[in-house]
DNA sequence: GATGAATGAGGATTCATTCAT
DNA sequence: TATGAATGAATCCTCATTCAT
């Protein structure tokens, strides 16, 4: 039933004899990065609560056991790849979204911290299961809030370039519609393909520039843009 | 949380033989609508993959046994109690959501829809969590589509009467988006109480109706009701 | 005194009839009767620890399902288990061991109170395998501290019977003295059959007998009979 | 939890050549009596069944290939560790108790013998848990057998120094008696701590020699002393 | 129709043991 | 030799579903 063994042929022979423990540890790296990948697919594919460790051991071509030399519970699984995913995100667009230039549009902002977010989550689609999980139970919740508060204090922090006098109130419950307003069009985008996830990517944009735009109110011209866009 | 003593001990043994049958139904009735009921709190408690039948008939104080007598299965619980949701919906707000005075201005038409809808979804608050599903599995997830599909030909409606000459597929587009816009603003409106709920409710009209403003062009002045309407 | 099952307390009222239930629960106690009786088979086979609750339910004659109806976990079966023996002994010798005339010699009372446990625990193989248990994990152990502590209380009573006068610290000191000899002579006379067994039997009263006896020094002429009762 | 390199920095490279196989068996015996250790260790506080290899050699500081390494299975951890057991306590006490001087009061006797088996149950709590073991499974129980064959040979032959005709039977059923007493006195020894463990040693050794002191009627006096022991 | 016992496959997790390096 | 990854059967327990009464 279970075919695994190694079958990555990618010959990487020219690793050193000398760096034995490396070599170890490399190992499990790599199964540890096999096994986070197995659960993406088996999280985006099932949800949380229906994946099983076992169908995520299959995935990887592992035994069960082999999962649980790396990864304590189900949970941890999660975990990992919430932190992993959060920290490529940090490592591709920066510490923080916010540096933006005042002086940009805001559709202009918006495009491309959408265009980037999209692209994202297309490459990472368990993204999207672990950040919409509505079913999370037990410890993990915590790790889903915790993403969730990143991700909302990046956004406070690109809202605050547009509104730097903002009621932090407000400024909280803006962020929070405009994560609401982007996960609601992600599902759709990432339910399309081709030209009608195009179409969706945009009035995405749309939305969120629109939304955003009556705040602005300094920005002249925006309304204007905003209006023609579709 | 219903009773259930059918030692109905009248003494009238004449009428019986002959009502015996709808007296059945009757009961039949009574019994779904428990199991339905309790269904709705696990599910919104938990979440429909994670809920248990089992846990279902204790709610509902029956044995496992008699759900089965009713539901085939998991599933058919909740599809019955999708359609029974939709058919309330139909029941409270007529057929269509459409028959608006094409007068009415946006900002009213999408206030009072929304108004609605949350009336709704918190007076039945599994309705959220059967459409909002991410991890529906197997046959179930057509009904939902349905239940979705349902949503999305009313909302096309009422878009109808202010686009009257929209491209079907800007229209269909335009509709999806509303919906994901709701539900999105739905969660949050959920997620607060109070004062802080009115104000997401608020947000939440806000985001619509400045989606749909540039969209209606002809209807002038509401841009600027819009825009003021914070 | 029965099996604990899993009650969720969730307020359901008013349910089902008289009559019914009686043979439902019948064959309830009947099945709960029967998981202990294959419990106790295989605790005294393998030890509590290395038991396995599907070993226990293939021993019973049914699947590991049932055996989860009737008991939460493997802890509660040995808990049940051993409330069911000591249950029993107090049926049996009445709620205390004591009662005993002062006037009786100490040998007669000894060798009538270890026939009377060596019979009990020749019936009930477990009751060594719960007594003596010093793998116990978790809560478990409260159990068999519980238990424990009625046998020690019930000694302490049969010993106040002779030394009415005793410092409590010597009197309880005593009594796990005794508790530990009785456990360590039953071990050897578990150990062995016929004969042999009757000698073991004799010899654990002797150990007994002269182990107490310099202790109720006012019963003249016991320590004679003590040493020729081999 | 101890690091564990063997590199053993000794500089003294000449030497290495030659003593390589000496050194290596070295380091092996080193490995082992750590691992066995480590057993002690695990098995004193789990128990047998319950302690699991991979404890034993992370508590070793090596991994689970290393301990098979040396020993083809668990059971032979502990078989190794009682024979050690034995070999120690063999040479700490010579060949075997007896060589007592039959003019040796009894109870001089057995107070030394309890009070030497004592310290070395303190010195290696392991040993208490191998006696003990009533839960051993499969081939194990043999090396348990043996153990206890040996211990019961030793007690023989100091019950040979004062009861020089007895019974061969009746010898090995009074040895047999005196290592249970002496296994139910040690449990409460090592349950308790400072003058309450005194106070059990000092009943223990009672129980034994009030136990014996009829055997060995004609050294007059004894049962005079036994009796005032308290 | 109602009950609750019964089922058994499946899920998370552990562990003795083996294997490649 | 030492390592630690790998295995897979076994463990405890759950749950959708069926059955006898």
């Amino acid at each position: 039933m279970s075919a695994n063994r190694e079958k990555d042929s990618q010959g990487n022979q020219d690793r050193q004899e000398k760096e034995q423990p490396r070599r170890r540890q490399a190992r499990g790296e790599r199964r540890i990065a096999q096994l986070l990948e197995a659960a993406a697919t088996v999280f985006s594919t099932t949800g949380y609560t229906a994946a099983s460790t076992n169908a995520i051991a299959r995935e990887a071509g592992v035994s069960p056991g082999t999962l649980y030399q790396f990864f304590p519970n189900k949970e941890a699984i999660a975990i990992e790849l919430g932190d992993r995913l959060m920290h490529e995100l940090r490592e591709m667009y920066g510490e923080a979204l916010a540096p933006v230039d005042p002086a940009t549009p805001l559709n202009e902002a918006v495009g491309a911290a959408v265009d980037r977010f999209i692209a994202f989550n297309c490459a990472h689609p368990v993204f999207f299961a672990l950040m919409h999980g509505p079913d999370i139970p037990g410890r993990m919740a915590e790790e889903h809030d915790a993403l969730h508060a990143t991700l909302l204090s990046r956004i406070e922090g690109l809202l605050l370039s547009f509104l730097p006098d903002a009621d932090p109130a407000v400024l909280a419950r803006t962020a929070h519609m405009c994560l609401g307003l982007y996960k609601a069009g992600l599902e759709l985008v990432l339910a399309h393909e081709g030209a009608e996830r195009d179409a969706y990517v945009q009035e995405l944009k749309n939305a969120l520039i629109r939304y955003l735009d009556p705040l602005v109110g300094d920005n002249l011209g925006q309304g204007e843009a905003a209006r023609t866009a579709t």
